[in-house]
DNA sequence: AGTTCCATACTACCATACAAGTGTGGTAGT
DNA sequence: ACTACCACACTTGTATGGTAGTATGGAACT
């Protein structure tokens, strides 16, 4: 028996899909890279097939574009979506953090602590990169505690544009300290059930992931799609 | 020149995935009908790769199940997707009527109030179908008033689920006058500039969407998917 | 020198063949 | 009658060849 589970054996296309997709968030494949199904086919020994199936599924989230008979492109960061992404986490997180004050499982806030925790180890060893996944950690707790999973998800998707913007100010700054005084403060929130503050702290904290966007357009121009 | 536009001719994949779409969205192919790739490549006259492809698409939007070896499926309506729908759309909309009612431009109010008077004109001749796409368009020119066309994008895609529940709800209820005139009250609330009034009846308006919710799973067992 | 045209080397799109896993119904054995 | 087993008819996953459209560089012509 293969072990049946949630992944009953990933197939070619979903380890290409993984790959590429994580090679495209982490800028190493920068926006406006070519990508060609031959080429990605040859350097990962499957055939085009899987290749091409994996290229359509990053199309429908944006993180590339299919130019018929042209070629298949890492998506230029769309300033307009970036914002747009940060209006709906706002919106959606002041909601669900809201609910938590007034009703969030002991065991979810246990977890948000021991994120904390580690979240202080990181910035002792200035591990950026892992930072960036406890703070996502972080918020999808939140959103877990609350019942609202597939609403995450949603954001998700709507976020990958989100984060190439924050990686790409993380090479820039380094002042990730903010972020952990405000995690504190919104779980202390929670503890005592103050809604009001709650949902001011997530609104700062979310204003700040944007705070420098026009430096970072002006910085890496040809990362960005330019206004109409 | 083939007419270049935003369709420099629709692929049949593009074409295939339309049409079934189109179908399950109406309920013509039930939530749990099987499909076949080879059965549709017949179907539609083309070979299994755009069927493939099209399954593929929607498997990622949710609307159908693919297991590997064993066959592709409709999805069942999951009461938690259709929940969580609503709990996105109702905050989401909210905060963008709120926006609405400090900046929006005439030419989008004059479009919110044509789609209102062919609404009028629908619940005279009873034509439901017609009267369902006029109320996605009265709230996608909200947001595409406000400059958060991609926020809609984002909306529609968990709304699939939301929508095949509405529409069952449809076929046994035809009490859609109420809807009217919400809407009605919504855009003289938005010319009057009443942020709170506009705020809460769309929060009710909203509400009213998953009002029987729990009858609908009661008449329809095997279109829903059961708590687990 | 500048312009037009065309061969060529790409691209993604589609059709088709094969591989591998799954469910089912019939059959042989008990 | 019942059970175990296996062949077979499905399913989706992958590989590959051919088609049509696109971009580009060089040759021929003005």
């Amino acid at each position: 028996m293969p072990f049946i589970g949630q992944t009953p054996t990933p197939s070619a296309r979903d380890l290409v899909y993984a790959k590429l997709r994580e090679k495209i968030l982490s800028l190493e494949l920068p926006p406006g890279t070519a990508l060609s199904e031959k080429e990605s086919s040859l350097r990962f020994n499957v055939s085009r097939t899987p290749v091409r199936e994996s290229f359509l599924r990053l199309a429908q989230e944006g993180l590339v574009q299919v130019l018929p008979q042209r070629g298949t492109f890492v998506s230029l960061i769309d300033p307009e979506l970036v914002e747009e992404a940060r209006f709906m986490r706002e919106h959606l997180e002041k909601a669900v953090i809201r609910l938590a004050c007034e009703k969030f499982p002991e065991e979810k806030l246990a977890e948000l602590e021991a994120n904390l925790r580690e979240q202080r180890a990181c910035i002792e060893r200035e591990d950026h990169r892992r930072l960036f996944e406890l703070d996502e950690g972080f918020h999808r707790t939140l959103f877990e505690g609350c019942g609202k999973l597939n609403t995450w998800s949603v954001i998700q998707q709507m976020n990958v544009h989100l984060n190439r913007s924050r990686l790409l100010r993380l090479v820039t700054d380094h002042r990730w300290d903010h972020l952990y005084e405000h995690h504190e403060r919104m779980t202390a929130a929670i503890r005592g059930r103050d809604a009001d503050a709650a949902e001011r702290l997530m609104k700062e904290h979310l204003h700040l992931s944007v705070e420098d966007q026009p430096l970072l357009q002006e910085k890496f121009p040809h990362y960005f799609k330019q206004g109409e």
